[in-house]
DNA sequence: TATGAATGAGGGTTCATTCAT
DNA sequence: TATGAATGAACCCTCATTCAT
């Protein structure tokens, strides 16, 4: 039942937008009455927050898989398989990820986004700790640079339009990764 | 009375935030009856446009200006400075930047956001292209990803809590652009 | 309009009950909008509190007028025209007299009515003193007393079907509170 | 499980208030599940009246107890004796008094209550009757009189905070009723 | 032009009751 | 018999928008 309303839930968003996400249409979606929905959720924003939860952690686990496989490797090719590990992560759901990142206040999404940012971060500080610093540079600071660039990124060519194909992106996000950390500790 | 009403809805927007953003309290706040403000505006969704409109021009006026001085000159304290901008640039309505980005859905910020870009991507484009093309990468490219990496990280920056202070985001970003860049053309 | 309002919340307890007076019903009877209600209220409850307050005002002005009219004076026509008074402004509006004390929870009233016993408690105890206090027992108890059981008596004797005629009830209540204050003071 | 409705019931009232009397909680309270509730009661009017009858049956009891060991016999001792049982009994389940007399509507106590004053009412017109009647006035009248008076003061002294203390307002109930009943036949 | 009272569809939520198991 | 998931009508309230003045 928790199942039949989220999907309700995802599909109201995905087909209908955010300001069609009321607690009536998610339940009408699902087939069921407003009554059922708060029998598995204590209100409308619990529903949202399922959705979201889900989609998340679907797409950290993709991105830490990845991240691990690949621990103490290096160099550009470790780069461009990450870059690639992540668009794909973001492109499991492009009509969720749209709805979530253009139609949803960015507040809602903020808690998951920063967990897996910090995660990510965090992995990658670890990394360049263990290449033996950055010449004296912050090590924090790089990997926060890195996973706001990547991510950003990432998330705009999933989500617009026309722009450099995959390739190519791919190509410039591990020029711009490696070209920032490579003098310090990746030469 | 144009201009009573849009003051008031950025003061409503900065002070009470987006979900009190309702035409009664825009046109109470402005002095106004509800009725006045559907002279001057077809609905509530343009006066925000103008607001947003207004922040975005001023945004984009002082990037402009900042990257319009150093138009032809190059190398590292040239992107420093530009990035400085940027944050001064950001920086310069804290308040409504938050709410603008934090409370309103993205699409809501889109156009602008997106205008701006375009206008500085064409202006970096011309700039690489103008130093001797890329060594067979698209310069296009090139422009797209540095434009979106120093925005969002500078975003993140300005809106953020604790991170790296001022100086250390400068110097990354300098360093992330300039080892992006230079091996091709800014050596 | 707020006159319209409440003459329709009137009409809806005094017709349809308690159980029906919701703020919709209120303002269909009131040929009005449920916003509307709202321009004029800022919740359900005000709009009773109205209601009541004038109802409770009525009875007060009544009541308080008749002991006015005989401030100082004593003996059993005075009792009786007192009690008298009482029944007159209880059956003033015996419909939304029966809704009020039948079908609200007492708390909705308590206020009301507390205030109204003060009042005529005080007025009371101020006469007894007058008269040369009590022979040692409470004034204050003493007036407490008559004014609870003339209350109650009244309000049985308004509401309920059959019972002594109105003659024999102010006979009684006469002699009621005659036979209480007498032996000590009233002699 | 009739029985654990019933206590569960008591209990949600008194712990939670009247508001909170849903049948889903009493049901929860009782450890059961609302469909078993409605096994045993047409509807919730139905828990909540034996609640009612329970208590007022209870309160009943004492009253006739006090009254019984007393028929035939005379004088303010009787009466106070009365009176105080009369207190006493309000007093057993002061908790459940107050949610009943305050948040139900008094309609939902009406029967029994009536029900016990018209028991006490017939007791006490006998014991006057008895008495050798009222000297032409309506021993019936008198009955309801009294009965009305130490009633409402009775509950009002039980349920409200700061007021004369228990021997005083036993004084004044003695006081009010002798004083009216003496004149004709108690002297 | 400027008003602001009036609108009414729709929002989120509750709860007495039912019925298939 | 006992269950408890499911119901759905109704609740109170908001707010973008209109229109007679």
């Amino acid at each position: 039942m928790v199942e039949r309303i989220v999907a309700a839930a995802r599909r109201v968003l995905v087909e209908q937008g955010y300001d069609a996400f009321s607690t009536n249409r998610v339940a009408a979606a699902a087939g069921v009455s407003p009554g059922s929905l708060y029998q598995y959720f204590p209100d409308k924003s619990a529903v949202l927050d399922v959705v979201v939860d889900r989609y998340w952690d679907e797409v950290a686990d993709r991105v830490q898989a990845a991240l691990g496989d690949r621990v103490g490797q290096t160099g550009p090719a470790v780069v461009r398989a990450t870059a690639a590990a992540v668009l794909a992560a973001l492109e499991s759901d492009r009509e969720l990820l749209r709805v979530l990142h253009e139609d949803l206040p960015p507040r809602r999404l903020a808690g998951q986004r920063r967990a897996l940012e910090v995660r990510v971060r965090h992995l990658l500080a670890a990394v360049l700790a263990g290449r033996g610093g950055a010449g004296g540079r912050s090590v924090d600071a790089q990997a926060w640079v890195v996973v706001l660039a990547v991510e950003a990124i990432a998330l705009r060519w999933v989500l617009d339009g026309p722009g450099p194909d995959r390739g190519e992106v791919l190509d410039e996000l591990t020029a711009l990764v490696t070209g920032y950390l490579a003098p310090a500790q990746l030469g």
